[in-house]
DNA sequence: CGTATTTGACCCGCGC
DNA sequence: GCGCGGGTCAAATACG
């Protein structure tokens, strides 16, 4: 029951697909802002599930607080290096040439928003053999598996996944277009996790996991698993046919606002509601998801900081993974975290990078510009 | 018409 | 071996 609750909420984790780990200017705070969902406030409008979590006021998403802020893309790539996570090195190759500046002038944030996120890059070690040798089942349903690899092999072990933690408010997009597969209630924590898949291409094994951290519900846990196979996309896929914005049949949710939209700085969250409010024409930026998303940032305060290390401490620890690289604005790597995450999907397709609008566009408006498609959300 | 989102069910990995 | 929890798939629905 409670989870059917939180799975009610239907958070919009759309918005924060798109934000991935990249940070944008944001407008200065909107009212309505999709990524509240994500943000403190509780999920459930009136009954916490089980979660002790101070939540805040019981508004959907609406009453968040200033999530303000621009962000910016966590550097995976940061602790790629390590890993051996090809996630990682794919994503840091392109983005060491980069000129990392041009990204995020950061003039009008705050020093507190300015915090980075946290990108941390799990590495799955691969189960030792004698855990399970596990014979691989083919697909028990025959059902095809994307990526051809079958979903018992993609689990937990062999996984790679690059870990994000993102200040709530603050969205950024990725290139991608990312398509919403699937959404969980989370034993443990009262808000539901997302699945996306990317929807650039179609053998695209790319994943994103959105989640808002359990711990700190002003930031939401991304993580990226699987790598994307094909060049970012310039515009809008295929794929990425229209957005919509619908309205989930729970009417007990708030409409969330599904897509972020790549609006002008300043207004880019209120055109976030608007889109799927208004389903403004005026910026299709693709669906919602990989659309530009104007998140905000999410004013942090100082103690945040120590909390987030202790998110990452815990995803560690959750994904079991010893290896884990995490990367923390405090630490040396902050530098990298400065990157956009876009900046990470770029390695796959650095020729897009030469034109690709969003790179540029993206990093001074903090949006990826109506290249990507949507999905996301 | 095509695609995205939502939601329930199925399947599998992992822990006990 | 069983149960829990997580992750993915697929059908239905809705929008551009």
């Amino acid at each position: 029951m409670e989870e059917e609750r939180w799975f009610n909420n239907n958070w919009d984790l759309g918005a924060v697909v798109h934000m991935g780990c990249r940070r944008r200017l944001s407008p200065p705070r909107q009212p309505d802002n999709p990524f509240a969902a994500f943000l403190p406030t509780p999920p459930q409008k009136e009954t916490p599930p089980v979660v002790p979590a101070p939540a805040p006021a019981p508004e959907p998403a609406k009453e968040l607080p200033e999530p303000d802020a621009a962000w910016r893309f966590p550097d995976l790539f940061a602790g790629a290096g390590q890993d051996g996570d090809e996630l990682l090195r794919a994503l840091l190759a392109p983005h060491l040439p980069l000129p990392q500046p041009p990204l995020l002038p950061t003039p009008t944030l705050p020093p507190q928003q300015q915090q980075p996120p946290v990108v941390a890059a799990v590495d799955v070690p691969p189960p030792p053999p004698q855990v399970r040798a596990a014979p691989a089942r083919a697909q028990p349903s025959g059902r095809p598996v994307p990526g051809g690899v079958p979903r018992s092999k993609r689990r937990k072990n062999q996984v790679k996944k690059v870990v994000c933690h993102v200040p709530a408010d603050g969205s950024s997009s990725d290139v991608w277009a990312w398509r919403k597969y699937g959404q969980k209630p989370i034993k443990g924590s009262p808000y539901p996790r997302g699945y996306y898949r990317c929807s650039s291409s179609k053998g695209c094994a790319a994943r994103k996991q959105v989640e808002r951290s359990r711990t700190d519900p002003n930031t939401f846990i991304l993580t990226y698993t699987g790598e994307h196979n094909h060049a970012a996309p310039t515009h809008r896929n295929s794929l990425a046919g229209t957005t919509r914005h619908k309205f989930p049949s729970s009417a007990a949710a708030p409409p969330p606002p599904p897509s972020v939209v790549v609006g002008s700085a300043g207004a880019g969250d209120a055109q976030l509601q608007h889109q799927h409010q208004q389903r403004s024409p005026t910026t299709p930026s693709t669906s919602s998801a990989t659309a530009g998303l104007s998140p905000t940032t999410p004013l942090r305060t100082p103690s945040d900081d120590d909390e987030e290390e202790e998110l990452m401490v815990e995803d560690m620890e959750m994904a079991g993974e010893d290896e884990l690289l995490f990367l923390n604005a405090d630490g040396d790597d902050a530098a990298l975290l400065e990157q956009p995450m876009s900046s990470i999907f770029d390695i796959v397709d650095e020729p897009f990078l030469s034109s690709s609008p969003w790179v540029s566009a993206a990093a001074a408006a903090g949006e990826p510009a109506t290249g990507t498609a949507g999905a996301g959300s």
